[in-house]
RNA sequence: AGGCCCAUAGCUCAGUUGGUUAGAGCGCUACGUUGACAUCGUAGAGGUCAGCGGUUCAAGUCCGCUUGGGCCUACCA
């Protein structure tokens, strides 16, 4: 299932990371024959959309009041059907394959009907509740938000500390406050029970300066003793740590600043209608004037502030709907301390027990109109009525003179974000209504930042709109990109550079095709599979290496590390196939070293490559592969339903890849050696092999075309190297660089003084193996393998020694 | 304040259960257009694995401390 973006957003690179994923299990899946489903959805997506809409209206000078609950609705819904549309388009931009007949909306029939299914059970259950607690209230949307919506900003405020006299007595103490205006609603003055300086003021109380009312103290030990003066004023009805203290106490609340974030009638003639900053001005000036402000002091602290609308949250007292998460919070850790649902990367898990061990209730309502109205009618004698519908409603009440609550459900109540907290509730949600386990495994990327690791926002200006990118450098790139970048726990820095590489990539691929294409013999064709008997060492070796990187490509999706996988599938394609397989295949098919079945073996190859990057680069590799003589044979139709390549153990091949990887190096090691020697690429070289093993040497015998073809010798003999050839040995093999037919004989300074800095740094090797092989300790306690091994480098290291120094013209 | 994560090449990052000359991409240097590809090829330079200590025959990898980053949670009014 699509976690689901807000039908009126615009996708971001979060976005793109999170379809690029599922996008790319879904396919892995179907193409194992899974009957892999991926469901679209979008999200009504309460608060944002409202705001939307909401801001259209005032530009045309009207506003949600003014048009009433019904006709905002049907704005509401015209503005959800012209804008849903562009998220369909941007996700089939990045070549999601959604199963987009079943389509779902949140506000949906059916999905409505869950909801209130939920809501009603919850509530018989009685974890749904109604009642009056403290909420986080956000003046500017008018409406209660959750502590996840609430974000705590460090600010740079004010202390003030203001005097309040104790009564009967002459005597001022001291509280400090960051709000001021907030005194009006003081009930107490709080101080901690086993605080020496304020022991005589037990049972004795403050009064509140410029009101005049009467304020008890009450001892706490919640109370800081070093934070100011040690004396807290208790302000129960707008402070959450005081709401509790109220609690405890059985100090009564005012409310003075109301849902529209002004002073209410409570908080006096003076300030009633005020807003709450404005307030705060005032009644310091008054303090001031009076003579109760002691000081400011200036006061760093963090404020919550609303995640939509960016002012600070008032916490206010209302009656609002309240879901216990207890219970089901408790089911959904021990999911996952049982295992049955297993985070990746497992580091997850503290912090899915650090959240779901400290939950607290949900506040549910929302005072807004677009949602999930909440199946909760009023009768007019006060009573309240949960059902599935008006007529059940009607029934159980036995009037129909009811209402309906106007408020609405939390989005998150039905759906949510792409957030660890969406799976964690849907987790809750699931294990409680269904007794099931929705998922199994969890796998939680990281964030996608800029190039400097820097968290995108709008306000930096440093968002990637993934639409602009996938017309820049193509939906495959991006997707490899995003593949790439997830490893485990760790944040992803997107940056340009690093698309373009994958785009190149991608080229790469297109310029692969062309050539095998182009050079193949009429009959060849992709194969649906190919008997590795009777054919060369080049093509045993590479249907090898296929089988390997299938199967460390099959395993490495298993467990979600698109990044290894990605990266295998990258060095396959690049290295061996293009670097050396299709320079290998090239003296073969132009016919000057044939060799049987060439062309088969490239288009098989090349069928099983696409088809296993298929599920990162859907729409390169479907474009390619369509053209590959003999497709058909593996589907008919489409890539998308071609099997998923596995394992093929028949093609793995010890003696291929040891045999061809001797090649690859002795290859490789002549061209460096002619870098080194400072010769041009036409310089005519000779060159001596002359293998240990005699499995490597048979194949280095039969393919010394290619040795000859790919490190572009005159000649390739086998044996040992004459006297006065430039020596080195790889992988087993020696080789013996000859140059009679070039002018040049004397080595130069620069190039004795590398040879001479590379043997140092091999006989300094050498002496630490030495010495860890004699040790008696590390032959006693270290496994056989690892002695065997430093054995066999230790003899490897000694012979190029030999090499080296004949090199050199030291014997 | 508490918790979690991170520190490896100029940059961005890999590095499986400890196994002995630490890898990739980009960038950099030199050379190179022989019909897949200059969005390329060939070869190369570049690292006290943040620091200190410990465990071990063996530490980038395990343990502790320090320093420097990041993130999350928190009721210092």
């Amino acid at each position: 299932m699509i976690p689901p973006p807000n039908v009126t957003g615009k996708l971001h690179v979060g976005h793109a990371l999170q379809s690029s994923i599922q996008d790319l299990l879904t396919r892995w899946r179907r193409m194992q024959g899974y009957n892999a489903l991926w469901l679209p959805g979008t999200d009504h997506a309460g608060i944002a959309t409202q705001l939307m809409v909401e801001r259209q209206l005032a530009t045309e000078g009207t506003s949600r009041r003014e048009l009433g609950r019904e006709l905002f609705l049907d704005r509401m819904w015209q503005w959800t059907e012209q804008y849903h549309g562009n998220i369909r388009e941007q996700l089939d931009l990045l070549g999601a394959s959604c199963d987009w007949t079943r389509e779902r909306f949140t506000l949906d029939a059916a999905l409505s009907h869950a909801v209130r299914e939920a809501f009603v059970r919850l509530y018989r259950e009685g974890l749904i509740t109604r009642g009056e607690y403290m909420v986080n209230w956000s003046p500017k949307l008018g409406t209660a938000v959750s502590d996840l919506e609430v974000e705590t900003k460090t600010v740079q405020g004010k202390l003030y500390h203001v005097a309040y006299p104790v009564e009967g007595s002459d005597e001022r103490i001291v509280i400090a406050t960051t709000r001021p205006e907030t005194m009006l609603g003081d009930t107490a003055v709080a101080l901690h029970p086993e605080d020496e300086r304020y022991t005589h003021l037990h049972g004795k109380a403050a009064i509140l300066p410029l009101v005049g009312r009467r304020l008890p103290f009450v001892a706490d030990a919640m109370v800081d003793r070093e934070f100011g003066t040690g004396l807290v004023k208790i302000t129960p009805f707008h402070d959450p740590n005081d709401f509790e203290m109220g609690k405890r106490h059985n100090l009564p609340g005012i409310t003075v600043i109301g849902l529209d974030g002004r002073m209410t009638a409570e908080a006096g003639p003076d300030f009633a209608g005020l807003d709450r900053f404005e307030a705060r001005e005032k009644i310091v000036q008054r303090l001031r004037d009076e003579g109760y402000l002691i000081k400011i002091e200036p006061h760093t602290h963090n404020v919550g502030h609303s995640q939509r609308s960016g002012e600070p949250i008032e916490p206010l007292v209302s009656t609002q709907w309240f879901c216990d998460m207890r219970s089901m919070a408790d089911q959904a850790l021990a999911a996952v301390r049982d295992g049955h649902t297993r985070l990746f990367p497992d580091s997850w898990d503290k912090t899915w027990e650090h959240w779901l061990t400290n939950i607290k209730p949900w506040c549910i309502s929302r005072q807004l109109w677009w949602g999930h109205q909440i199946p909760a009618w009023y009768t007019e004698d006060g009573r309240c009525i949960v059902a599935h519908s008006l007529e059940e409603a009607t029934a159980e009440a036995g009037t129909d003179r009811l209402t309906q609550d106007p408020d609405v459900l939390d989005t998150w109540f039905s759906s949510g974000h792409i957030l660890f907290f969406w799976v964690a509730r849907m987790v809750m949600m699931a294990l409680h209504l269904t007794e099931d386990i929705p998922f199994r495994a969890v796998h939680l990327t990281g964030l996608v930042r800029d190039a400097e690791g820097q968290k995108m926002s709008k306000t930096k200006g440093n968002v990637m709109d993934p639409t602009e990118l996938v017309s820049e450098y193509g939906a495959d790139a991006l997707r490899f990109t995003l593949a790439s970048l997830d490893s485990p726990g760790r944040d992803i820095p997107l940056n340009r550079d690093q698309i373009a590489g994958y785009r190149a990539f991608g080229n790469k691929l297109w310029n692969a095709t062309r050539f095998a294409l182009s050079r193949i013999p009429a009959e060849a064709r992709v194969r649906e599979t190919i008997d590795p008997a009777g054919l060369a060492a080049p093509e045993r070796w590479i249907l090898s290496r296929l089988s390997r990187v299938a199967a460390e490509v099959d395993a490495r999706f298993e467990t979600f590390r698109f990044d290894e996988a990605c990266n295998r599938l990258y060095h396959f394609f690049w290295g061996d196939f293009c670097d050396w397989y299709i320079e290998l295949s090239k003296p073969a098919l132009s016919g000057e070293a044939p060799r049987p079945r060439v062309g088969d073996v490239l288009l098989t190859v090349l069928d099983r490559a696409l088809r296993l990057l298929h599920p990162v680069m859907p729409f390169l590799t479907e474009e390619l592969w369509q053209r590959l003589p003999g497709h058909e044979a593996i589907h008919p139709e489409t890539i998308c339903l071609a099997p998923y390549p596995r394992r093929e153990e028949g093609w793995e091949d010890d003696a291929a890849e040891a045999g061809m990887e001797a090649l690859t190096q002795v290859v490789t090691r002549v061209r460096s050696l002619r870098t080194e020697m400072g010769l041009g690429p036409k310089a005519k070289l000779d060159l001596h092999i002359n293998p240990a093993d005699p499995s490597v040497g048979r194949v280095l015998q039969e393919q010394a075309p290619l040795s000859r073809f790919l490190a572009r010798v005159e000649t390739v003999a086998l044996g040992p190297a004459p006297e006065g050839a430039r020596r080195d040995l790889v992988a087993g093999v020696e080789i013996g660089v000859t140059m009679e037919r070039v002018e040049k004989t004397a080595m130069s300074a620069e190039e004795r003084g590398r040879l001479e800095k590379e043997l140092d740094k091999l006989t300094a090797e050498i002496g630490r193996a030495e010495d860890r092989l004699s040790n008696p300790e590390f032959l006693g306690k270290a496994p056989a393998h690892v002695v065997e091994g430093g054995r066999a480098k230790l003899a490897e290291m000694r012979e190029r020694q030999v090499a080296l120094r004949s090199s050199l013209g030291l014997g």
